[in-house]
DNA sequence: CTTGTTTTACAACGCCTGTTGTAAATACGC
DNA sequence: GCGTATTTACAACAGGCGTTGTAAAACAAG
């Protein structure tokens, strides 16, 4: 019988390495050999547990959207949209550092249709979850609250590249005083 | 004496070839030989006006960010901060086109700071005539015309981002009645 | 036409890439 | 401890990369 692996586990111990790589040195530097060497294992392992390239990155990727829906998805309780929202708002630096990660994934998926499918997956999940909280959070009835979801989805984003490239022009403070005058406007306190 | 030749016009002609190969295939395909291909020429006379690749690169980017610019200060005089807000949105395909490309090239300024540093210069512009352009139409004096320039484009990224990604999610109406809709928070009509 | 300089072509270099194949190490059921 | 299937290591491959050098072509001035 055959030396027993937990396959998903190395997986994301693999994953975890370019990680690392993307954000030390960009996705560019992000090769196979990098990667296994960041990891301390030869480049079989990559082999072994990836069919190969692509799949790693798509792994990858999947990765940093998954985590961003995990950690909307384990919001406080009670379908407020508000914290779904400031969860996903690059307060900190270790958000800013994951948003510059996910720029690097997004100029990759414009030419990558299977990146793009990923990230409107993501979007779409994210921007159902939103409309439902809008909902719960009483949304005026005759507002389309899908559509209302992608507007506030459009700010978030707006404000994740200001904060990722410069960082001391939009405080934390400021960020959520822009997110709570929208959200204001839309009669949600 | 030397065949004469206009040094900018061959740098920009060898800039426009990279600008259609990374539209058509990625950013990872804008190699050195595929560039010079595209031109119809051979790979020398990308040596021969570039230092190397980082050096087109970099001009490349420069213009992607400076043709925006170009616009913006191209606007209807009058100083009016919508219209200059309204010619960087992406409406239409070709500006959808464009920012799929500015992209990719963000995606690679988070790794090289040479390109980072060009990205906040254009921000830096855009945002001094933006706020130029507020203070003009008579924004509220208590209010810091920058920081309120900052949100604005933040906004702009954020509905450049979806437009670019899913363009069917927020129309053109769409994207004018937010932008109508913050503008006229601020007192601006 | 000759001269002198720029511009272009082409080939070669060494390096790094993703992938593949072979062979060794590993650890479980028996 | 033996057999066996999995997991890892290492080496080799062909191919593409950016860059460099040499040599030909193009062309303006005299």
């Amino acid at each position: 019988m055959p030396r027993v692996v937990d396959h998903e586990a190395r997986r994301a111990e693999v994953v975890a390495a370019l990680w690392r790589v993307v954000s030390r040195d960009g996705l560019d530097a992000a090769t196979v050999r990098r990667v296994a060497a960041e990891t301390g294992m030869s480049t079989s392992v990559v082999s072994h547990y990836f069919a190969g390239k692509e799949d790693l990155l798509r792994a990858a990727f999947r990765l940093v959207l998954d985590r961003g829906l995990a950690r909307a998805r384990a919001a406080p309780a009670g379908g407020r949209a508000r914290a779904l929202l400031v969860i996903a708002l690059p307060l900190d630096a270790e958000r800013r550092a994951e948003a510059r990660i996910w720029f690097a994934f997004v100029g990759l998926a414009v030419s990558r249709p299977d990146l793009e499918a990923e990230q409107r997956r993501v979007y779409r999940a994210l921007r159902t979850a939103l409309a439902r909280a809008l909902r719960d959070d009483g949304l005026d009835e005759r507002l389309d609250a899908e559509a209302e979801a992608a507007a506030l989805i459009a700010l978030l984003d707006g404000l994740t590249v200001q904060a990722a490239f410069e960082p001391w022009r939009l405080s934390g403070r400021r960020q959520l005083a822009l997110l709570d005058e929208r959200l204001a406007a839309l009669g949600i306190g």
